[in-house]
Formats: structure tokens, sequence, C-alpha cells
DNA sequence: AGACTTTCGGAAAGTGCTTTCCGACACTAA
DNA sequence: TTAGTGTCGGAAAGCACTTTCCGAAAGTCT
């Protein structure tokens, strides 16, 4: 590997004029020199050191970002969002996806190593207070070793937040519903200890409540947030006896286009035999049929936010909580047939 | 910032000894003083600068990932597989999206600097040879700076290379569809200096030929590599006079899905009007209606393989080249109506 | 008991860079 | 001519680690 040094001597100059010439510093070289290390340095095909630099100025480049699942529409189009923005700042992206319990708290200690500038972390936390706890004492840990944190998700960790209104979009989506028409409900709720799914529930229900629509606990179906998870919650529904409820809401677009496949497979029409929303706007689900009535979320917008909290200068006395309203997308896939249909 | 002076202080031991007891190393340290160590190392919460460790041991524990769009959920899975090997092999995986023209040149000599253990290149690459050359370099640079470099895609960088069979499998697709009965036909070809669409479009087209079939020079429809693109396109077919093709080949899904909402829009049945069919078997469009006749390709496990490649131990002597086969997969899309309808 | 090996702690020399500090030189002003 | 003020190159001291080398102590063998 060639080093600095090496340029230095085939230069002939010091250690020292070679580290000015080649580290854009304060410090200014007569261009007589500074040509021949800028040569010297072509000749030999030399690049800098930058760990060793960022041991010399103790200040690194690197910011990193968690994810439950790189391979999710939602958390990948989020990484998109702050890529951008990082990118141009010639910052380091480096990006853990992790499946496992205690990965984000790893993940966040591995930072803390790497004296990391910035951690992001993004995704819906898990109700768990134990790994919440450990996840926030290690963040705490990242903030006291002089990094910043921010995070995409619920507001828990004490730090910046980009937090999407998950609750106030599926209490709109609700009103817009029963406003539709639709009058018996049932949602596929996702797991119970994922706040995300939690509260989406929760705010359909204010919703219905607004309007004074109840929803009976036994149309309550959880089950895993996935596509599989839809279709088996589906399922579920279908196999109880009695009429179909007039509306079903999957807590995410991924899991309503399940229990698409589900009715589809059932030979169920929808809307005309059951309406259906889901929750996120994912741009690759846009085109299924019926269109998925759903609730968009900015999603690469957060990710730019995110970022750029991460990336101002100054440093916030408080932890600064930025709310994400979702938009109610009404398609086809819950418009109410006509009565006496 | 708690340094290994401080633990070597608090435990009352040199500098050395605390280093031999936390880094795990050849030496052993007894244990009377390895427990100060980590008792005091545990009590001012002290992390290992990994940046110095990679500077005085001089090998990093960094591997750099380079995909045109993180978004797109064909490199979002293949990313996924690559991350599911490099975890648990304590690699820290940074990722780089690189919208611009030279994006993976300069994140490659930025993985350079970086001292990067190894890079890996998803993506299909372009035909434009001036950038290509200039990426070729860059990795040759990076190869004899000592790292390892791996590619996903075409084999062109002169390194190990998971290489999708994109013309064998259009190929076995035009033969299959035309086994089902369809013969004339019309491609949604993609961009023509993209190496992965022309590769597909020059297998259906042999495949085609294979069972005496021809394709029009007038059917082949350029355009952009994107769902937008697809949309363009079907609705360049749409616009000229004549009959429809009996079946439309879109060199990805995701174009597919695009042609599908223009066929929808215009009120063409799918299969019925007309056959279409993808390439990539995305799995969330698996589940768009009609089911897309696609060619499959195990993307999380190229992206396995890839990563496999990169941590053997033994470095070949020649760039290995591994051909994954992709599998023709035959849905409701192409389905053939029966004749006379 | 003495020679030989093994174990184990610490001083010091790297690792590749930045940056402070010093001194040399030139240039301006009195 | 001389003191004052910049400008600019280089020696050396960091940065936070690892690792080599050395020497002391302890254990083993004859």
């Amino acid at each position: 590997m060639v080093t600095l040094q090496d340029v230095a001597d085939r230069a002939q100059v010091s250690l020292t004029t070679a580290s000015r010439v080649l580290s854009d510093g304060q410090r200014r070289v007569g261009s007589q020199l500074a040509g021949r290390v800028t040569q010297a340095a072509a000749e030999l095909g030399y690049t800098a050191n930058l760990q060793a630099r960022a041991v010399a100025t103790g200040q690194s480049n690197m910011v990193g970002v968690v994810v439950h699942d790189i391979s999710d529409p939602y958390f990948s189009s989020i990484a998109a969002g702050l890529i951008d923005v990082a990118h141009p700042r010639q910052l380091l992206v480096c990006l853990s996806s992790t499946p496992g319990e205690d990965g984000e708290r790893e993940y966040v200690s591995l930072m803390r190593a790497q004296r990391a500038r910035a951690v992001i972390i993004i995704g819906s936390r898990s109700t768990d207070s134990v790994a919440v706890a450990g996840l926030r004492a290690e963040v705490a840990a990242f903030l006291s070793a002089g990094g910043r944190a921010a995070c995409v998700g619920q507001d828990q960790l004490g730090v910046d937040t980009i937090r999407p209104e998950n609750a106030a979009g599926a209490q709109a989506l609700a009103r817009a519903l029963v406003t539709q028409g639709h009058r018996r409900f049932a949602v596929l709720a996702g797991p119970r200890e994922l706040l995300t799914a939690r509260d989406r529930l929760d705010g359909f229900r204010t919703g219905l409540a607004d309007w004074s629509v109840d929803l009976a606990e036994t149309d309550v179906i959880h089950g895993a947030f996935t596509r599989d998870g839809g279709y088996e919650a589906m399922s579920a529904i279908l196999a109880a006896d009695g009429p179909l409820p007039d509306c079903v809401f999957a807590v995410n677009d991924v899991m309503a286009v399940g229990a698409l496949a589900r009715l589809r497979a059932a030979g169920i029409p929808v809307p005309a035999g059951v309406g259906l929303a889901g929750f996120d706007d994912i741009s690759t689900l846009r085109d299924v049929f019926p269109p998925l009535t759903t609730v968009r979320l900015p999603l690469a917008r957060m990710g730019e936010l995110a970022a750029s909290l991460i990336f101002t200068d100054v440093l916030p006395s408080k932890p600064r909580v930025i709310p994400v309203p979702g938009e109610v997308i009404l398609r086809e896939s819950t418009t109410k047939p006509p009565p006496g249909h």
C-alpha cells in the first residue's frame, strides 16, 4: 500500500507538506511544492487512508442506518431518501438489516465503536419494554460519546424523531370509509406487540367511534405484519360464520395485498363483495387491481427529513419530534357498491 | 471519550496488558489482571475504537455494496441476501445507491480510501464503454490494494461474478410462450444501452427463432427500465395501427406492471385481449392480477452467493463466473384463450 | 542444584495520518 | 539599518490502538 510518506519521498518534501497539500486543510503550500506533491501522488496512485485520517482528526464521516428488513419496500424507500441526502455530503452510509431481537442495540453499539458521526434508526419499535430500554440506553451512550441520533417511527428513544401519524391517518381513513357507506368493519391488525400496528388499529377504532360505528373484538384479527400474515388473517375472516364485513382494513399495504390474494382465491370480488383498505401507499403496489384505498406516507421524504435533522449543525436542546401526516387516498378497492346490489 | 489508556490506568496495568485482554489476540493474560481490566472497562463504559484498531492492524471489517437504486426491489432483495451473510461475520456493510453516471467508480474509490475488505457491485452495467473502463480500472486498483471484489450482473469487470442467465431465461420463456400458442410478439425492451435489457431481448428473439417465429423490428419498443417506462412503451404499442400482438414481453416485472396498468386503462383484458410476461419474479409483485408469467431469478440467493465468493479465504487465480439460471414461471397472464374466442 | 523452557507483564516501536510549534526567509514600514 | 509582520517548510508530538521485543519469575528436566 502506498502511503503518504512514499508520496513525500518521491516529491522530495516533508511528510507535513505532503499532508497539507493532500488534505485540504487550513494552511497553504507554495505552488511549486504543491505541484510536485500532487504529481507524485498521481504517479503513485496514492489514496489517503481515511481510517487513519479519522483517528488523527477524531472525526469520521460514517452514518449508520438500522432497518428491520431492507427488502421491505417501506424501509428501502425511507433508506433511499436518506441516502439521497447523505451522499452529496460525502457521508458513508452503513446499513444494517436486523432481523434479530437485539440487533438494533448491537448495531448502535457497533456504530459507537466505529465512532460514527450519526445513527438513524428506522422502524416500528415493539412494545417489548426490555428491548426498548436496552436500545434507549445504547443510544444514550452513543449520544454522550458525541454522536447524533435520529429515529423514524415511534418517539421512544429520546432522540429527534420523524413520527408518522399512524393513529391520525387511520382515524381519517375510518371516517372516510364510513362516509363511503361502510358500516361493519374487520381489521387485519398485525402483531399485538408492534406499536405501529397498534396505533393504526387504535386510530381506526377512534375514527369509527367518531361516527358511532362499533368495531367488535372478534372482527380484529392479529397476525404477522407481512403479505402472508394478511393472507392468513383474511382466511380467518372467511372461515368465521356469519356475513362478511362491509370493509376490511389491513394495517399495511403488504398485508392488504395478501388479503386481496386470499379474496381472489375465494372468488370474492373487491369491492363488490367486500371493501379493502391498506396503509402506507407503497409505490410498487399502486398497480394492483383493484387499486387499493390506503393512507399515503411520504416515505422518501421521511428519510430526507431524518437525515436533515442529523446534519444540522445546531444540536437541539430537546429532542425534536416531527409529525408526518398521512394522506387518505380513496381508490376503487373500497368503492361502496350501489345499494340493492 | 474513554480510551484504552484510561482503562489501563484504572485497572493499574500497562496499556499493553489492557490491550491484550480486550482485543482477543494471541497472548493470554493472567486471570487476576484480566479480571481487573474487564471490570475497569465495564465501569468506564469503554468501547474500543475500531478505526484505530483498523489502522494498527492494517485490516478493516468493512465491505462496500454498490447498487443503482436501493428502493428498487430487485436490488434490495439481492442486498438483503448479502447482508444476511455478512452480518454473522461481523462485517460492516456500507451501501451506496448511485443514481449518477460515475457513481459506482467514485464509490469504489471511496472504498479503497476506507481500506475496505471487499466491494460488491450489483447491477446491470451499461454498454457505455468509457464508464465501464473507468469502473474496471478502479476495481483493479482496489484489488491491487489487497481488497476483494465481486459483481452481480454482467461479467465485465474481471472479478468474481454472479451472472444471471438473462439470455437463456428469456429464450426459454419465448419457447414456452410459443408452445402456449402465441405467435406474434411485441417486446418492451428497456433502454438500448442497458446490457441486461439487451440480453433479455436477444435471448427472447433467439427463443422465438428456435421455433421459427419472427420478431419484427417495429414490435420492439425501447424505453425506460421502470414502471412508467413499461406504461409508455405499452402506450406506443396501442397507438400503432394494426392488430395487437398475441403476447407482450416486458424485460422486467416492474415494466410489465406498468404495461398492465396501461392495458387496464385501455380496457383490454389480460390474457384474453393480449398476453403479458415479465422477468425477475419480484416477490412483492406476485399478487398482481392476473398473475404474471415471468422468469424467476433467485435474488436473495444471488446476494448470498456473491457474499460467499468474497468471504472464501482462498483467492482464486482466475475470476470465477457463476451462472444463475432463471426459471420460467407460467401464470395466467399468458394463458392462451381457446381458439375461436 | 543448575540449565532449559515456558509463562506473563511492560516498555517501546510501529500504524498512517494531522497539527502544533519553531525557525528561516522575505517583505514592508520607520 | 532594524524591528515588525507575514509566509512557508519541516521536526516532532499527537491520535488510539497493536505487536514486537525484553526481562523477570516460575516451572520442568536431568
